[in-house]
DNA sequence: GCTATAATTTGACAGCGATTAACAAATAAT
DNA sequence: ATTATTTGTTAATCGCTGTCAAATTATAGC
């Protein structure tokens, strides 16, 4: 599609927007580089197919490219992949609440509805919502200005044992993760303490309200809690 | 885009599902052929460009060509046509009741969603909505199978003086006239009664609980009611 | 029936996002 | 330091949906 977007993110058509958002999320942290092949990965094409569109997007000014090394968002970029990411966590916040989808469901969906929806849709969605600042997984919602609210989301495994707080944040997109997760009852809000970390990536021990659940290290790294 | 819709349609691409639509919309009545200046303005292109696809449609399947004449749609045509004017009328009626959204405003919305949803979210729309058989403009959602419900809507301007009813469906997109008449309180569910109706293209009367409107033919020629 | 006009199709080509195959640079291993 | 391996780029090409200009067919008027 593609290009019916009554307004707004004007002609920027959807693989711009993909590549984009891809981008993002692999620079996430300050001082990082996205690589031609994670971004073919997370875009399912090849590398080389990523390396032209790259090329291109860097002629087009959204992306800052180092040949041989990788690439980073211009200002420009970021911009607009913020919005589009906002855009996302809204929509799957939005698929979850009002549509009643399972919180391991809306991001297949969501990145489908991404990049047609207009700025109406948007304001709607956060109105209905009420301004919220996170996703069901606990991502943070852009406002629409691109800044991100303030938080404070440690990892659980790199508290100590004993430490009490809340869920806040599993940082996945992985479906099959997330359904036993959410079967779990461990979804952001769930007060949680800190039972147990086996040394050597072994299981991490915790306990909630009704029971004590044990996961493994992969798991528990995706954690991220507000301490108490 | 947009080839991101997680599951079927399968790899009916956006533009297709945009033809097959318009076309749908232009043989609505049984014998009609759709030319190819009428599908080109319908869908923002050249009349050539529009030649050049219907033939590609054609050789793919979706569409009966004769040269010269006109386009209509295979059977394989029709199905997929219906099913996306299914999404759409059920797109038009959730942006309405749920998302709040005017009913003038719905269609530019729905367009821009329509090749984008998947069958789950077409099957949640349906179920939230309670299995609805009409849009917010009146026209019939189509069930999954293709089939369209039956209804006894009758063009108000075929009536005869003195006939009571109720409004059903006001049959165009135009956005300003829809606004106009949504003002006036003349949307589908309203009762009327037909006061007058003045010669050689004429205004019409129709009397609401509230209030008399008088209404341009044009307009008038859009409205259809279920007799009392 | 012939001609003027309108509608339609064809041909040549462009832009975009992909692909594959061949090549080049960076990195790690010995 | 050289080689092997991994990672990245380029070149040629494809499929798709368009454009414009020119040619073709249909249609209406006289």
């Amino acid at each position: 599609m593609s290009q019916h977007n009554p307004d707004d993110n004007q002609t920027i058509n959807d693989a711009t927007l993909h590549y984009l958002d891809v981008i993002y999320r692999l620079t996430a942290q300050e001082g990082d580089v996205a690589n031609t092949t994670d971004i073919a990965e997370n875009l399912g094409v090849t590398p080389s197919g990523a390396s032209v569109m790259l090329k291109r997007l860097a002629d087009r000014g959204w992306v800052q490219l180092t040949r041989y090394k990788g690439a980073t968002l211009t200002a420009m970029g970021k911009r607009v992949a913020l919005r589009t990411i906002r855009r996302h966590r809204l929509l799957e916040l939005f698929l979850h609440v009002v549509m009643k989808f399972e919180w391991h469901e809306v991001d297949t969906h969501a990145h489908a509805l991404e990049t047609s929806i207009n700025e109406a849709f948007e304001d709607r969605m956060d109105e209905l919502l009420n301004h919220p600042i996170r996703c069901p997984h606990g991502h943070l919602i852009p406002s629409k200005d691109g800044t991100l609210p303030q938080v404070n989301d440690v990892r659980l495994v790199d508290q100590t044992v004993g430490t009490n707080g809340t869920l806040r944040l599993v940082d996945t997109d992985n479906s099959d993760w997330l359904k036993y997760l959410g079967d779990q009852g461990l979804k952001p809000g769930v007060d949680l303490k800190l039972k147990d970390m086996a040394p050597y990536g072994g299981p991490i021990t915790i306990e909630t309200q009704h029971q004590t659940h044990s996961l493994g290290r992969n798991l528990a790294e995706l954690m991220f809690m507000e301490v108490k």
